[in-house]
DNA sequence: TGGTGGGATTGAAATGTTTCAAGCGTCGTG
DNA sequence: CACGACGCTTGAAACATTTCAATCCCACCA
């Protein structure tokens, strides 16, 4: 490691080091930069200076000096779903793939988080920005795009369209899940989800309500249990108003908004002793490592999400340092996992 | 918002800013830094400037001239597992307190990216590192104290003691759960856990022996279910091979060495036809939301995720800023949260 | 009227890196 | 021997910000 401690307070420079090698500075910059150009001789002594001090290249006087960062950043819109979390990998492995850093943030679901968030990013110069936000028209949104800061909607469709998104298709994801609860048998389900306010849990409610009507079923036995945040919490307290209901009116099957509601869910009707799937079917919607590895196993509508990130990424890159790159809404489609939670087909 | 846009390529500059509104640039600079310092008039002037041209600080410039970054950076090990999570939210709340940002990186187990993300935290200038290393003894963390960098072991002991750490009694961890099941009239355990280079699984055994030793229950009747891994995957696989004992020597209780590993357990249980706790009682480690959000509620050890992380960042900012700082070994108690789990005693 | 105090503003220096035109030697060729 | 070419190294400029000593200007006082 390194012999030598210059601890004068100050971390070494390349000046240090130039001295230290007895070259000029511009030649260790070289040997930090086009290592080609310079005298094996001199880049070995160079590189000895440098161990023996412990150099470390100061990131911020690089950027500075190139006017543009070596990093992109995700703002997630709740670190404590796995499901962002594997989105975030899927950005990384990209972002690696580049040779640029990732800086993680979390909003929590929380605008003025986000809108922080987003200032500090600006502040740091990121190349590109990803973003799950609190609220697609929030107006420091419209912000970014107006700067000319590349950056891509994940997870979500942006109306206004001056950006690119990436997204599954939501009203697809709602059909397919409600088609399995059909095809199973059920004749009255329920769809667990909300605030409306979030696009995705209207898209995904349309999708069901869609193919309900295509199978020629009453509108009313499509029910809708509205919460008011996706958490376990809040799947939950539906499961208690789900056994509320009169036996006439209840739902053999439930399609939850995402895979955390189906969790609570699942867990109240196992507590409230209902055997699962016979008593009560349930649908998550993610497929989060934790839907598969719930007690009684459950099915869920997936969402590519590594893959989601992994383009996403893709996108940024592209509207940084490509000319003619023009806007794309990717859409992904999801696909059905078939578990425990919803097999067996009722007569 | 901006009514001006110089996109000439360049965001502009407190140059820019002084020579829209009339004034030299350390006037701009003090509108930023000293706004007391300036009369009123010249700084509306120059706050109406920087909104006009939509000026935003360069923290690389900023960062260059101050010498360190305004930043905190969290490496953690698994960012999978939702109790890293809850520990960067801790770590996170000081930050912002602090008034610094927090880069949270993930390792994902793997020394190579831990190192990699160590390195460019370094060239960042971070102010301070809290971590939990793949190995606490890798030598990439020795050179980091030798740099005199800031640095605290996040639910890690350190051997070495040339930094903070902020950990639990892993140890009496292990005892209160096994005290617990024997309480409960256990009188065949297994513990579930690896591999035994990770040092909390060491120690937890280590807790749940003692404690074993000290009920004068003999010593075979504590089963080491060896894992590869603290996952959910390695928790199904245990079960598999709790199920393929001989049944006078089948447990009726496992103590898993976390949460993740409790949950795979669980559903293997589950999926066999198995009562939980009837047949098999199950205790997990670290008590992450996902252990109460099962279907049938785990009993866990918990550990205070939250303050593990507001403590570490204390500590960590302790050191940074305070030339007396001393080296601390923090340490939590953990506390039992039984649950459904484990409810039933048997006779 | 000259001087003083003080509030407001200025300009230059400094931070660490990269880039690039220019310089320096040396060697080979004519 | 002169010249050009080539390989390597150099030094200065530029990036955006902050700080601080110096300056400016005005009002007030003697």
């Amino acid at each position: 490691m390194l012999t030598q401690q210059p601890r004068n307070g100050r971390a070494p420079s390349v000046k240090d080091v130039a001295a230290a090698a007895g070259v000029s500075l511009g030649t260790v910059s070289n040997v930090l930069n086009r290592p080609a150009v310079v005298s094996t001789a001199t880049r070995e002594r160079v590189e000895r200076a440098m161990a023996d001090l412990g150099f470390v290249r100061n990131e911020s006087a690089r950027q500075l000096r190139a006017g543009t960062s070596r990093a992109l950043a995700y703002v997630m819109l709740d670190g404590g779903n796995p499901f962002f979390h594997d989105v975030a990998e899927g950005i990384e492995t990209a972002a690696e793939d580049a040779d640029l850093s990732l800086f993680v943030c979390n909003s929590s679901g929380r605008s003025e988080r986000e809108a922080k968030h987003l200032d500090r990013l600006l502040q740091q110069r990121v190349q590109g920005i990803l973003i799950t936000p609190v609220d697609p028209d929030a107006p420091h949104l419209a912000d970014l795009a107006q700067r000319g800061l590349p950056f891509v909607m994940v997870d979500r469709f942006s109306r206004a369209g001056g950006h690119c998104s990436v997204a599954v298709d939501d009203v697809l994801g709602g059909r397919i899940a409600v088609e399995h609860l059909i095809d199973r048998g059920h004749r009255r389900v329920a769809f667990v989800g909300g605030p409306s306010s979030i696009g995705q849990v209207r898209e995904r409610l349309q999708g069901a309500r869609a193919v309900w009507a295509e199978f020629g079923m009453p509108e009313d036995d499509l029910i809708h249990l509205p919460t008011e945040a996706l958490t376990v919490n809040e799947g939950r307290s539906a499961g208690e108003r789900l056994a509320g209901l009169p036996s006439r009116r209840r739902p053999t099957a439930a399609f939850c908004a995402n895979d955390l509601l189906a969790l609570g869910l699942l867990q109240h009707a196992v507590t409230a002793g209902l055997r699962v799937p016979d008593d009560l079917a349930i649908v998550g919607f993610d497929d989060i490592d934790f839907a598969a590895a719930a007690a009684v196993p459950l099915t869920s509508v997936r969402q590519p999400r590594q893959e989601l990130g992994r383009t996403a990424a893709r996108l940024v890159l592209d509207e940084a340092t490509n000319p003619d790159h023009v806007h794309e809404q990717a859409t992904f489609v999801p696909a059905l996992v078939a578990r425990a939670s919803t097999g067996t087909v009722r007569r």
